[in-house]
RNA sequence: GGCGGCGUAGCUCAGCGGUAGAGCAGAGGAAUCAUAAUCCUUUGGUCGGGGGUUCAAAUCCCUCCGCCGCCA
């Protein structure tokens, strides 16, 4: 039997249909992208899944507010998110809505589960309620408002509230999930984040509320429908209905999950209430969860009352896909909160891309075309330089990527890819096939051939973060399907010297820094 | 208030016991194959303040100041 291919399962948050999609949005999805297309060019067998949480009392209101049906609202709203993937050439493998059938019948299998081993019972809720903000605040959080009414620290009135509602025994999994962590100290990244958790474990935990009866757009608890199942639940139940829970005792292979990417506002729910409620019904939890950071827009907090929120569409027209997905990757190191300062990106941009990568390849290649009749030259001899900058190429290149990657680390993954780029730009200079052309035409063509195999390596290892430049790239080397993979940086699937290649042309454009707008 | 993190070159950050580093920005030079891109050299820091441990501290300890996170 031929050994099955490794899987690789990569999640990003659903995400609440009632917002617009803005960068934090892309920005998460598109790591999950990059790890997901690595691990594919890598040999894995990759699940990658986006998809929205479309329920609860506020889709209700907007919907009401719409004059249309919940779940038309929903479809409509939804579609934003769907047309992201397009926009940022995500590759997901699927994209899960909490409305549709399959998820509700996964809630209701994992809920049935939760109360034959008893992990979820019925009772009250009681306490000062928002409606607003759909919580519940402590009474010493409470201030006085100026008619008297009680109002939260978010400002929204609140009313005493009492609610019969379906608890999950937390409480009872404190002992099991710290154990569970320091047994997995890698099971959430950065570590700080981790430390937080943790600490938050320790301090103690109570039972969580995980029905409502104040709405009903939902799903169903089964057996009780006064009751729709609370967020937690329903939102994170999502990540195991598409691997296909309660129909295939498998899951297709896909599970324990490799990583949940999420911001940091929601580690919590992923990394104490989630790892609880899969070990209460008996399933093994993800393998990571990583906690990214949040982009300051020109200093500031991406806010709609000051107007900055960043949508996708204006950063592609802006900067392209491939070079906002390289920025927002390279520029700020993965878990850290960012920046987002457009002179930085143009620069950057107009750096590592234009004049480092894409001149790269440009100044070698039109060299070729011009020079060598449009042949990639046969190497002769190599020499000690040549074989110095192929042994990156062939050798550290690749293991280094992915040793980074394998911990999320973005920013150094793209850092290992360039020191090549660097390294293949200081080679060209020292070795000056332009000065060979008039003496040594034979050696000429050794240099740019080992040029056009860092440039071949460079393209392949760069498709994840840039699929459409990396496919170009590989376009100028006429190379077919099966030499794009990870297994061809390597000498066996080297270029062999001969290969017509077409007439260069520019992959990666030169930004104009605009402007600024007053 | 409790716990944790951070404060290093103009900017972003690495280093975490043994002569202060990288990238970008700035300055000078070389080259001219290339998207005027590239390459080389270089300016710049009493490593937040103070105290302590040590032969030796950005690095360990204490304290103060300033930011930030999580929790209450």
């Amino acid at each position: 039997m031929p050994k099955s291919k490794d899987k690789y399962y990569v999640t990003t948050p659903i995400y609440y249909v009632n917002d617009k999609p803005h960068l934090g949005h892309t920005y998460t999805t598109i790591a999950c992208d990059v790890l997901a297309r690595f691990k594919r060019l890598d040999g894995y067998d990759v699940k990658f899944l986006t998809g929205t949480d479309e329920h609860g009392l506020k889709v209700k209101q907007s919907a009401e507010k719409a004059g249309i049906s919940p779940q038309e609202f929903t479809d409509q709203v939804s579609q934003n998110f769907r047309d992201l993937c397009g926009l940022m050439n995500f590759s997901n493998d699927d994209f899960i809505r909490t409305t549709e059938e399959r998820h509700i019948k996964a809630c209701q299998h994992l809920w049935k589960v939760l109360e034959e081993r008893g992990e979820i019972y019925l009772d009250k809720y009681a306490g000062w309620y928002a409606v607003r903000d759909e919580a519940y605040y402590q009474e010493d959080e409470l201030r006085e408002g100026p008619n008297g009414k009680k109002i939260a620290p978010s400002g929204a009135e609140v009313e005493w509230m009492e609610e019969e509602s379906y608890f999950f025994r937390l409480s009872a999994w404190q002992d099991k999930l710290l154990e569970f962590y320091e047994s997995h100290p890698d099971f959430c990244l950065p570590e700080t984040r981790f430390n937080e958790v943790k600490s938050f474990v320790r301090s103690g935990l109570k039972d969580l509320s995980v029905s409502r009866t104040t709405f009903d757009w939902g799903v169903p608890v089964p057996g009780n429908d006064k009751h729709v199942m609370y967020v937690w639940i329903d939102a994170l139940t999502n990540y195991i209905t598409a691997a296909g829970y309660g129909v295939d005792p498998e899951m297709g292979g896909y599970w324990p999950a490799d990583l949940h990417m999420v911001g940091k506002d929601i580690l919590r729910f992923h990394a104490v209430y989630w790892p609880a409620f899969l070990m209460a019904a008996g399933i093994q939890p993800p393998k990571r969860v990583f906690a990214h950071g949040w982009w300051l827009i020109e200093g500031e907090k991406m806010s709609k009352s000051i107007g900055n929120v960043i949508a996708p569409a204006d950063l592609i027209e802006r900067y392209g896909v491939d070079a906002t997905r390289y920025f927002v990757l390279r520029e700020v190191p993965f878990g850290n909160d960012g920046d987002f300062v457009h002179a930085n990106a143009v620069n950057r941009i107009n750096n590592d891309l234009a004049n480092g990568l894409g001149n790269l390849a440009q100044r070698t290649l039109s060299f070729i075309y011009k020079n060598c009749e449009g042949k990639i030259p046969a190497p002769a001899e190599l020499t000690a330089n040549d074989t110095a900058l192929l042994a990156k190429v062939y050798d550290e290149m690749l293991p280094t990527v992915r040793r980074e990657l394998d911990q999320q680390r973005f920013h150094k993954a793209l850092d290992a890819i360039w020191e090549v780029v660097n390294a293949a730009n200081v080679y060209i200079d020292i070795e000056a096939p332009w000065a060979l052309k008039k003496t040594d035409t034979v050696r000429m063509g050794t240099v740019l051939y080992v040029l056009c195999e860092a440039i071949r390596c460079l393209s392949i290892i760069v498709q994840p973060v840039m699929p459409k430049s990396g496919k170009a790239l590989l376009d100028l080397f006429v190379l077919p399907e099966e030499k794009r993979c990870f297994q061809s940086i390597s000498r066996d699937a080297a270029l062999k010297g001969g290969e017509e290649i077409p007439q260069p042309q520019g992959v990666f454009p030169r930004l104009q820094l605009e402007e600024k707008a007053a």
